[in-house]
DNA sequence: GTTATAACTATACGATCGTATAGTGCGAAT
DNA sequence: ATTCGCACTATACGATCGTATAGTTATAAC
C-alpha cells in the first residue's frame, strides 16, 4: 500500500473518532465503533493510534486545528477592521451569524468541551492547559476589540463573552429538539436570520 | 430486611445513576459504575431496575421531577406576580439569579439534555415527547408573561428564551473551566452576582 | 533477487459489559 | 410452626471492551 493510503485510512479513522468522541464522550466511544464508522478494521485503528487516550488527544487537537482554520473563513480576519466603513449593525450581524454558522459546521469543539467540563479529571486538565486557557483569552480580546469599536455593549467583557457564546451555542445545541417540536428547520438560513435579528436587538441600545 | 431498606437502596442507586448518566451519557455509564457510586452490589442495581434503558428512563424522570419541584423554590410561584409592587430590575435580577443558582444545584437536566440532543435516536425522541415539548411551551409562556410585565425586552419570545437559558446555562457549564483558568470561584455568590448584574444591563434598555 | 520497511491483518488475551437465573435470609401472615 | 413474599446475593452467560503480538502483504532500495 502506498503512503497516500496510510494517510487516507488514518484520516478516515480520525474523522470517525472525532465524531464519536464528541457525541458520546470518551467512555462512551469504543475502538470497534470507531472502526465501523470509519469502515476500517479495528486492528487498523490501533495500528494508527496505539491507545485510546492518544486517539482522543489527537482527535481534540484536530478538532481545534480545524476550528481555528475554519473560524477565519466564517468571521474573516478583517471583519472587525474599521476601515470597512460598514454600518455597525451589519458588522454585528455578520459576527453573530458567522458564529452560529461556524458552530453548526463545527459542533465538535463545543460538544467535547461540554462532555469533558462535566467530569473533572486529567482530560479536562489537559484541555484547559492546551486549548481552553488560550480560547478564553482570545475571546476576551475579541469582545474587547468589538466593544472598543462600539459593536458590542460595554459591559464587562467576560460576561459579554458568556452571553454571546452561550446564547449562540445553545441555539445550535437545542436546534434538533426545537426543530422537531415546532416542525421547523432551525438550521435553515431563514430561522437563523430570525434569531440573529432578535439577538441583535438586545445588543444595541 | 424492611421496606424502608428497599426504598433507601433504591434511592441511593437512582441518585448514583442520575449523576453518572448526566455526566457520562448512556453508553458511558455501566451498571458496575453505578453500583460502586451507590455503594451497592451490581446485582442489587439490576434487582431494582431490571434493564439499563428502564434505569435511564427512571433517572430522567426523577431528574425532571426534582427539577420541577426545585424550580418553584428558586423562582417562587409568585415571582412574577405584579402585586408585589417591587422595582422592575429587582424582579429581573431575582429571575436571572434564581435560574443560575437553580442550574448550579440542578445541573443534571441540562447535561442529560445536551448529552442526548447530540445523538438523534429513540432516547432523544422519548425525552422530547415526554418532557422537552412541554418545557419549551412553558418556557415560552414564562418569557411572554415576563415581557408583558415589561421585565424582559419584547423581542420574539423563543429567541429571548434561547438567549436567557443559553447564557445562564453556559455560565454554569464552563464555570469549572473558568474557575481554574482565572483562579476564581465562579460558583461563588460574588461572581454570580457580578455576571447577573452585567447580564441585566443588556436586558433593560 | 534479496532485503528492509511500512501498511495492514489475524487472532487472542484478561477484564468488563449487560443480563439471566437460582438461591439465601428474614419478617409477616396463616 | 409452616408457609409465603420480598429484599438481596452468588454466580455465570456470551458479547464486547482495550490491548498485545505475530504474521502477511506490497513497495522501494540496494
Amino acid at each position: 500500500m502506498a503512503k497516500e493510503d496510510n494517510l487516507k485510512s488514518r484520516t478516515a479513522i480520525l474523522a470517525a473518532a472525532i465524531k464519536l468522541f464528541s457525541q458520546q464522550g470518551f467512555n462512551g466511544t469504543s475502538y470497534a465503533a470507531i472502526a465501523k464508522q470509519a469502515q476500517q478494521s479495528k486492528a487498523l485503528v490501533q495500528y494508527h493510534f496505539d491507545n485510546k487516550e492518544t486517539l482522543w488527544k489527537e482527535s481534540v487537537t484536530a478538532i481545534w486545528a480545524q476550528r481555528n482554520q475554519s473560524m477565519t473563513d466564517y468571521l474573516g480576519e478583517d471583519l472587525l477592521d474599521p476601515a470597512h466603513d460598514q454600518p455597525k449593525d451589519h458588522m454585528v450581524r455578520q459576527l453573530c451569524k458567522g458564529l452560529i454558522l461556524f458552530t453548526i459546521d463545527n459542533p465538535e469543539w463545543v460538544k467535547i468541551l461540554y462532555q469533558e467540563a462535566a467530569i473533572p479529571g486529567p482530560r479536562l486538565d489537559w484541555m484547559i492547559d492546551t486549548f481552553l486557557k488560550q480560547d478564553l483569552e482570545q475571546g476576551n480580546e475579541l469582545v474587547t476589540l468589538a466593544q472598543s469599536l462600539e459593536l458590542l455593549p460595554k459591559i464587562e467583557p467576560m460576561s459579554m463573552l458568556y452571553i454571546l457564546i452561550g446564547a449562540l451555542i445553545h441555539y445550535v445545541n437545542v436546534a434538533p429538539v426545537v426543530s422537531r417540536v415546532f416542525n421547523k428547520d432551525m438550521f435553515s438560513d431563514e430561522q437563523i436570520d430570525h434569531f440573529v435579528n432578535n439577538f441583535i436587538l438586545l445588543l444595541e441600545p
